[in-house]
DNA sequence: CTATATTAGTTCTAGTTAGAACTAAATAGG
DNA sequence: CCTATTTAGTTCTAACTAGAACTAATATAG
């Protein structure tokens, strides 16, 4: 059990930066999925609802909620697919392409003033020891 | 932006360690913030909302709701405090320390399967990369 | 002492979350 | 072709989530 430091700092950590990220994303009158979802949407072509899922993460059960109450703010809209009768593709209206274009560059803003206090050096050692235990853990995890 | 890629490992780490630890602790029919609680309270005098809160990390409002289930479940026990009229005493009842007797060696062996992948002088400085990251980020919350 | 402020915990709201069951459409095998 | 399987997305359920408003009790200030 000597990985149980290392499990709360993970645990803290993350919990930090939701408590340093969301609020700040809230302030703009999103939520953080929200953001998200906008911030994979923009400048891309539209994409599929799976597609979106592989990128931010998000489980299709979810992810379904969230595109809702995009659509209804009239920020994404969903387009049927010509090419697949099951699918649809999702993208960003005038309307969401302007949020993007205000909200995206103030969040990084933000981000950076904690993220940009470790050297280039240490970004690259922290994801990389993050992704040697990522990967531990994906091998033991039931696809 | 040189920090995106630590964002998205960060990401993409808490989001593998859900996957890797959840459905374990599910199948020991408890959910996660359920598992914290209980393993916060093993082998520990009773203590009140307030500092269970502190140690899973848990916001009040939330840890009434998951107190409420561990109460149906009768795995805890709320008492009230002489002391202070305000606050209760959360405690494990037996049920719920033979359930913690069984379920934290179990989930300690399976996190052990990944975590152990990593050497301790490894697990040390994620930690400490962690951390520094941590502290910046708390730097710039509001409390 | 007494008015004021703080603190502990609950309740309420809106949203996320995963996973399972479901529907409809496309693909693959025979 | 045509059946069986897979895939895309929605719906449903149970639980968590933060934060704000609220209640009751304690502590503080004058």
């Amino acid at each position: 059990m000597e990985f149980l430091p290392l499990l709360r700092e993970l645990a803290s950590s993350y919990q930090a930066f939701e408590k340093f990220s969301a609020p700040h994303v809230k302030s703009m009158n999103l939520t953080s999925p929200q953001f998200d979802v906008i911030a994979s949407l923009a400048n891309q072509p539209a994409m599929t609802c799976k597609e979106l899922g592989e990128k931010t993460l998000i489980t299709k059960g979810t992810l379904t909620g969230i595109i809702d109450r995009l659509v209804i703010k009239e920020i994404v809209e969903r387009i049927s697919n010509a090419d697949d009768g099951r699918s649809q593709k999702i993208q960003l209206t005038a309307k969401g392409q302007e949020i993007f274009a205000h909200a995206f560059p103030r969040h990084m803003q933000h981000l950076a003033l904690a993220f940009n206090q470790l050297s280039a050096a240490e970004m690259l050692n922290l994801s990389s020891a993050l992704k040697k235990l990522r990967v531990a853990m994906e091998q033991h995890t039931a696809l």
